[in-house]
DNA sequence: ATGAATTGTATACACTTGTCTAATAATGCT
DNA sequence: AGCATTATTAGACAAGTGTATACAATTCAT
C-alpha cells in the first residue's frame, strides 16, 4: 500500500497538514549522498519536516516503515530511468550496454539519491529492510533477463542461462556502482569503460560456454 | 601499528588488565552474524568486555579506531584462508575456482564472522572506515591478478586485462557472498554452482574478446 | 449546531550515549 | 621504601533517543 493510496481512505476528521510523501522527502533531504537511512532518528526526521515527534506515528508505524517506502520508491524510480535509457540507446547509436551503464552511474548524483540508498541499505538494517532492497534488485534482474532472452532470440542463438547472466550483471553493476560512490566524477568514465568490458566478457563467455560446455572449473 | 605491537612498548606502570585484542574479541562477539560494527557503541563494547567505559580510551582513540583494526584483521585472515584453499585444491582434485569459492562461502559462518563484516561495512560508516574495507578488497584483487597472470602464462595465452578480470571476479564474489548471508545454508550449494559458472563466463569471455576484439557494445 | 473522528502538540519519563574530572590501584625503577 | 607511571574506576554531565499520556484544533456527517 503506497503512501498516497492509504491517505485517500480518510473521509472524516481533521485535514492532514503534512503528508507521508513530505515525510519521505524530509528523510531524503537528510540522507543526502552520504548518510544511511537506517541511521536517521525519528526526531531528526520530524525536526526536518517541521512537526512534533509524536505526529510521526500518525503516518508511519515506525521509521523502519518509512525506510521501506523509500526503498520501494528508489527501486521503482531507478527501473523507470534505466528503462528510458534503452530507448535513448536506439535514438543515438550507442550500444544498449554502454547507454544503460552510463545512465546508471548518472543516477548516483541525481536529485533523489536513490541509487546510493539502494547500494547502502542492502546489507544493513532489519531483515524486512534488507528483504525490501533485495526484492528491488530481483526486479532489475528479471527485466534484464527478459531483455537477454529477446536479444538471444534476435541473434538466433539459444538463450544460455539468461537468468544467470542477468544476476551476474546486476551484481556486478551494483558493486561497481558502490565503488563509483567513493570516487570523484572525473574517474567515472574510466569506470564505465571497465563495466562495459566486464559485461561483454560475461555475455560472450556465456555464449562460448554454450558452444563448448566442457572446460575445467 | 597493530594492537599487539603497540602494547609491547609499555615498560613501567600498572599492568593492563585488558588488551586491545580482548576488546576486539568483545566487539566481534557483539557483531555476530547480523549486526554492523559501526552500530556498536563504546559503552556496549566495554560492557561486553567487562570494563568501565572510560578504560576504552587507554586502548583506542575511538570506536572507529577499533573498527578499523577489526577490518584489517578480517581482511588478512580471509586472504590467509583463501590462500590455503588454493593448496587444498591441488591436493584433492577440485578446480581452483570451485575450491576457492567453497572456502569463501564457508567463511560466512566461521568463528570470526570476518567475511560478513567486510561485506557489510564497505558501504557505511566514515570515510576512513570505508577506505579501510576497500583497501582489503584491493588486496584480494591484487592476489587474484597475480594468479590469473600465472595461469595465463602456463596456458600460453596472453594475459587479457587480468586486472580487469580480477576486479570483476572480486566484486562478483563479494556481492554473491552478501546474498548468501541472507540464505539458509542448504541453499549455498546452488549458489556456489552459480558463482563458479559466472566466473567461468568471465574468464572464457575475456579470452574470447582477446581473440576477436570487435563486437558491439 | 453537535458530536465523532482525525491530526497535531506539549509535557514528561526512562534510557542510552560519549566524555569530563578526580580519585584509586597496581606496577617497575631508583 | 618511595616515587613516578600507568590502568582502571566511579560519578556526573549534557545531549539525544523512542514513546506514553493527555489535550487542543480542525474537519465532516448528521
Amino acid at each position: 500500500m503506497s503512501p498516497s493510496e492509504q491517505a485517500a481512505k480518510r473521509t472524516v476528521g481533521r485535514k492532514a497538514t503534512i503528508s507521508q510523501d513530505q515525510l519521505i522527502a524530509a528523510a531524503l533531504r537528510l540522507v543526502g549522498p552520504h548518510r544511511s537511512i537506517s541511521s536517521l532518528s525519528l526526531r531528526e526526521i520530524t525536526r526536518e519536516a517541521g512537526i512534533a515527534p509524536n505526529s510521526f506515528y500518525r503516518h508511519f508505524k515506525s521509521t523502519e516503515e518509512l525506510a521501506i517506502c523509500v526503498i520501494e520508491l528508489a527501486g521503482s524510480t531507478l527501473r523507470k530511468v534505466i528503462g528510458q535509457a534503452r530507448f535513448r540507446a536506439q535514438e543515438r547509436n550507442k550500444g544498449i550496454v554502454r547507454m544503460s551503464v552510463e545512465t546508471f552511474i548518472e543516477q548516483l548524483y541525481a536529485d533523489g539519491p536513490y541509487l546510493a540508498i539502494l547500494l547502502r541499505e542492502g546489507v544493513i538494517g532489519s531483515d524486512r529492510f534488507k528483504h525490501a532492497v533485495r526484492q528491488q534488485l530481483s526486479f532489475f534482474e528479471q527485466e534484464l533477463t527478459e531483455d537477454l532472452i529477446a536479444i538471444a532470440a534476435r541473434s538466433a542463438l539459444s538463450p544460455v542461462a539468461p537468468a544467470l547472466i542477468a544476476r551476474a550483471i546486476t551484481r556486478l553493476v551494483f558493486a561497481m556502482g558502490a565503488d563509483a560512490l567513493e570516487m570523484t566524477k572525473d574517474e567515472h568514465p574510466l569506470l564505465i569503460d571497465q563495466m562495459v568490458i566486464m559485461i561483454k566478457m560475461l555475455v560472450t563467455g556465456a555464449y562460448q560456454l554454450e558452444k563448448h560446455p566442457q572446460l575445467t572449473d
